[in-house]
DNA sequence: CGCACAATTGAGAGTTATCAATTGCGGTGG
DNA sequence: CCACCGCAATTGATAACTCTCAATTGTGCG
């Protein structure tokens, strides 16, 4: 529930106050002076505050003071009450940093739409996207749809076989928004071993890490087939982060998940064997690629396939072809099909 | 420089006021309809928009309607600027979701102040803190500073040697904080093996993955001598997280950096040789547990070195007699020091 | 002093990479 | 239409690496 904190010291107007936003339904925190509104406010994290402003002990303008100095408060919406309606003191407090000034007397009405105009604008009240990466994607499409009025046809490229969208080492410049296509991201050692650290199909983004991290690319990115890619400029995806609490939300999240598969691929890669890296690999691809018709067949080189379990291309032939005469499997022609997937499965666990 | 979109009808008016603006050193935007206005709000991505109310095409109601609707802008500060002083149209304008409300005729200053206080309310003048974990902290430290003296003691708990924190499965209540101590995280597989993601000393957060990804923890956090550590609540962390825009940032930041790493350590875990492994992990410890004083000794048992690097106890044991006779490292009853830290970051690139 | 546990050493087995050779296949030019 | 080229896929043999198991030594603590 929403908890509204409210700092008023005349007893009749804080009972009165606070009756109306009980009965809109909201949490009530009383405070009768400013040190105590302080207090509470800190000790409660309401989600929103009423304060007047003459009052004894620590009148508005300190609370707000006060308030607007805690990090965690400051963006909690702020909302004068008062007596004192001329002019010079609506500006004084709206320049302190308070979102509304309601001038007493105030009907209950007034009151109730100032509280849950400001609830709207801190966001509390949000559309709920999923937190995967396909909610994200349905956001910032939903965030870009507005612009794409505007989003004239340079901006998508199309790249053939092989070519390398950006490389390890270079600095990013933009999100890349693969429209149709595969894409591989990779990182190389020394020696010129890649390990394939994820695999794109068609509405994803990718090069994100990099913008956030503010650093070059660690890793390259590869187009697997002829792809169709969008890329949104640095400045309009920073705007959207920064402006758009959901989106960095949304961001947050993708990102933690991100980190623990991470660390399940680690753990995969530092003690499982062979065998079970490359049930992995295709149980993955059979992931990726799974379309709504029946049979998901996987198209991918023995080289790539390599790369991404991270052995050696002919220990994954000798591991392939274990796995065909194992009915796990089947291949015609470079192309897989996954035969048996419970025994494939039944592998990894 | 902050861009400040002016969508104003009168001529007169909008280049006076665009005058003041660009004085006090803003970039501005002018636009002569509502219409124009919500073009170039599109197109431009302002800092802040200021709007008039009485326009014809489209009026300031319908700019900021529209400004609303689309998720890249409706955080944008919104001022209005209006000739419409009565009550009610404060009133309806505040509802609809502005910030200000300034009524015509205005000073200079007041416009200015105005604008300064929105700017300053969404952060656009921020703290600069540093992108690290340890900025991270010192920033939590700050946010979290007020909130100590309501701080009781009962957060605070004393962990001793070998403690698990939390175990993999279960689910998160609070983010950790460890303030005195050692901890290692770790995962394990089926055959009980361990492969320790990270390990944290004194005056580091951890656990907070699982918070954001609204997940089991995917780990267990286990002491590796006694430690004090703090605990804050979930509540507390997540209010902080959704209405702190530079703290969500920071995260976002600190997890793709995260990400980074990891990709890294799958990398090396794939390809580097047991030797390289080694001298990594070594390289990482040293690191960690570097302190202003000359020499860094290394504290930690073969067991969970071994599990650091992802290799087997003996194998690391052996590794570690090499690096002893080639002189790379000193080894007195358990205590690991790096002699010549040059030939050993020499294996790993 | 002895117990429990950590560290070390040794031998051998198992796994996986490497190198070299061969086969298969799609496209291309004559 | 066919021979041929270049590249990917495959196979075989071998070497290198790392793990496992078992035995032994060392060490801190009650």
């Amino acid at each position: 529930m929403t908890r509204i904190l409210l700092i008023e010291d005349n007893d009749e107007l804080r009972e009165n106050t606070s009756e109306i936003l009980q009965m809109a339904n909201y949490s009530v925190i009383a405070a009768e002076n400013g040190k105590e509104g302080v207090r509470l406010a800190m000790e409660q994290k309401p989600d929103l505050i009423i304060c007047d402003i003459m009052m004894p002990v620590l009148d508005g303008y300190g609370v707000l003071h006060l308030i607007n100095k805690n990090p965690g408060l400051a963006s909690v919406p702020f909302i004068f009450l008062t007596a004192k309606s001329e002019r010079s003191d609506l500006r004084k407090g709206m320049e302190m940093g308070a979102d509304d000034y309601i001038p007493k007397p105030f009907s209950d009405i007034e009151l109730l739409n100032a509280v849950e105009s400001r609830l709207r604008k801190t966001s509390l009240i949000r559309k709920n996207y999923e937190y995967t990466e396909e909610g994200l994607n349905a956001f910032l499409k939903d965030a870009k749809s507005s612009l794409e009025d505007l989003a004239d046809n340079s901006e998508l490229q199309s790249y053939k076989k092989k070519q390398v969208v950006y490389r390890e080492g270079s600095y990013p410049h933009e999100l890349f928004f693969l429209k149709k296509g595969k894409v591989k991201i990779y990182k190389s050692n020394e020696f010129g071993k890649e390990l394939i650290t994820d695999l794109l199909t068609d509405g994803n983004f990718f090069g994100y890490t990099a913008l956030f991290d503010d650093a070059k690319y660690a890793e390259t990115a590869e187009t697997l087939e002829e792809s169709d890619i969008c890329c949104i400029s640095r400045e309009d995806f920073d705007r959207l982060i920064s402006n758009n609490k959901e989106v960095s939300q949304t961001f947050i999240r993708l990102l933690a998940k991100n980190v623990s598969e991470k660390e399940q691929q680690l753990l995969d890669l530092a003690y499982n064997s062979l065998r079970k890296r490359v049930a992995d690999a295709l149980l993955m691809l059979q992931e990726k690629y799974k379309k709504d018709n029946d049979k998901t067949v996987i198209q991918i080189s023995r080289e790539d396939l390599a790369n991404m379990a991270g052995i050696a291309t002919e220990s994954l032939i000798r591991t392939l072809s274990d796995f065909k005469s194992e009915k796990m499997i089947e291949v015609n022609g470079g192309k897989i099909t996954i035969a048996n997937e419970k025994k494939l499965s039944s592998l990894v666990n």
